[in-house]
RNA sequence: GGAGAGGUGGCCGAGUGGUCGAUGGCGACAGUCUUGAAAACUGUUAACCCCGCAAGGGGUUCGUGGGUUCGAAUCCCACCCUCUCCGCCA
């Protein structure tokens, strides 16, 4: 949600940012609406003084006579006042579904761009290997080491979907505790959110309306056997959902902030209109286990700016930690969510893939999810002010595993467990058959 | 799943058809008193939207949505949520 005053003020930024992110929306058409919109609130707003001003005086009307002749004027008041009160519903409705469109605005540094191909690198970090073996892929050393199963994922659950198994299971479980011990020393609360959500919850984080065909919704109308009626909530695609979400509708103290937050959960994708796209391994799926850091903070954009260096570092110092080589870019504009006003993504060395495959994401709003999920703290001067929030993986599997098990690869066909892990895997130094 | 109770302002709680955006209390804020604080006393204290440069005016909101009515916190219907008891269960 964006600052309306501001769409009103200046339609053009929003008309550019629009063009920038590729969303179709026209800006002109909205403002036209609203203008309609509020004429109609005015129409409805004044019959209604009328009705109260009449209503208040009722109870002193004692000639009977008149009290029968305004009651039929206020009926006949009320019959059309219900008549543009519906009318409005509408405007509001279409309104509403619009404004809830409107993007945010990327930052000025935002390279402009039509898709992920012109993310502009920032830097890069560590050496990308060279084998002095044939090395295999993460599906052929899941495989042969037992620790991951694609087919029999397939066969139970379709495409994208897969088991780890054995030491697979557990590497993963200890790259997550490994990411949560680094984030609660940099102080962050994590919370085990929940993973099915409301629509409020969905939309207040900006996913809705518009990804609705990403998530899962639960309750099905129909299944091969019976009815069941739609509980009309929603598996979260990342815990930034939950998390951001927590506070939604609350006022917080200038003293609370920022809020240092991390959400471990399970995450679940649709992939709707990925068809064919990234089908090999453990790329793509519908489901996978992420570390996520939410921020909420002042509404000042160079605190911003600093947490969101922050996050991007947290979720380095992992990568640096596990010594797999990484590069940063600056996402473009039309690689941006709708509500993103400052994207970097993290991209892995993967070895099978032979280069850098995004595995973060790190992402700024400003105000744009606090005024949708109502947000707000006690700035300094006393004013109530939106918080700005942020998110950023810290760590995503099993979509990680891919360079952690073809970067650490052996000859033998084993593979080494990264030291910092070993501790979470009760010593064990190598995973082989 | 069965039975019952309930959802009112920051909090507690009154309010069963009209001068009710809502008595009262607590809290918070300001003032009086005080060397200072406490106590006491006095006053202020909701959010959102629309019009307006402003002063100000108007509208909406008593869980949510619909209905009845000239008029709904109050009556009717549906749904959501909370609590208590019983059953089932990780």
């Amino acid at each position: 949600m964006v600052d309306l005053d501001l769409v009103r003020a200046h339609p053009e930024l929003f008309e550019a940012a629009c063009k920038a992110k590729n969303i179709k929306l026209d800006v002109k058409a909205f403002l036209a609406l609203d203008e309609k919109r509020r004429k109609a609130m005015a129409e409805v707003q004044t019959m209604q003084a009328e009705r109260n001003a009449v209503s208040k005086k009722m109870p002193t009307l004692k000639d009977k006579a008149e009290k029968e002749k305004v009651v039929k004027e206020m009926k006949a008041l009320g019959e059309k006042l219900k008549e543009q009160e519906a009318a409005l519903a509408v405007l509001e409705a279409d309104w509403m579904n619009l404004q809830l469109r409107l993007p945010g605005i990327p930052l000025p540094s935002v390279p402009k761009g039509k898709d992920d191909s012109e993310n502009v690198e920032v830097r890069k970090h560590g050496k990308i290997p060279t084998f002095d073996f044939d090395p295999k892929d993460h599906v052929a050393l899941g495989e042969s080491l037992d620790i991951i199963d694609i087919p029999r994922g397939v066969k139970i659950a379709g495409a994208r979907s897969y088991f780890l198994k054995g030491d697979g299971a557990r590497l993963e479980f200890a790259l997550l505790l490994f990411t949560l011990d680094h984030l609660k020393k940099k102080g962050f609360t994590a919370f085990i959110p929940p993973l099915l959500v409301n629509y409020e919850a969905m939309m207040g984080t900006s996913y809705f309306p518009g990804g609705e065909e990403m998530a899962y919704a639960v309750g099905v109308k129909k299944s091969r056997t019976q009815a069941i009626e739609s509980d009309d909530v929603y598996l979260i695609g990342t815990s930034e959902v939950s998390v951001t979400s927590y506070h939604g509708g609350e006022t917080l103290a200038i003293t609370d902030l920022p809020k240092r937050y991390c959400g471990i959960s399970n995450c679940f994708r649709r992939e709707a209109g990925t068809y064919g796209k990234d089908t090999h391994g453990l790329y793509r799926i519908h489901q996978f286990q992420k570390v996520e850091q939410v921020i909420l903070c002042e509404n000042d954009p160079d605190v911003s700016a600093n947490m969101h260096q922050e996050i991007l570092k947290n979720a380095e110092e992992v990568l640096q930690a596990l010594k797999l080589p990484y590069r940063v870019v600056d996402v473009c504009t039309g690689d941006m969510g709708q509500g993103q006003i400052y994207k970097n993504d993290i991209e892995t060395w993967m070895p099978s893939r032979k280069c850098y495959g995004e595995t973060h994401s790190c992402s700024t709003f400003h105000d744009f999810q606090s005024r949708r999920l109502n947000m707000k703290y006690v700035a300094k001067d006393g004013t109530k002010k939106f918080v700005h929030t942020l998110n950023n993986t810290c760590i995503a599997s099993p979509r990680i595993l891919i360079p952690i098990l073809e970067m650490y690869q052996q000859k033998d066909g084993s593979v080494i467990i990264p030291e910092v892990l070993r501790p979470y895997m009760g010593g064990q130094e190598k995973i082989s058959t």
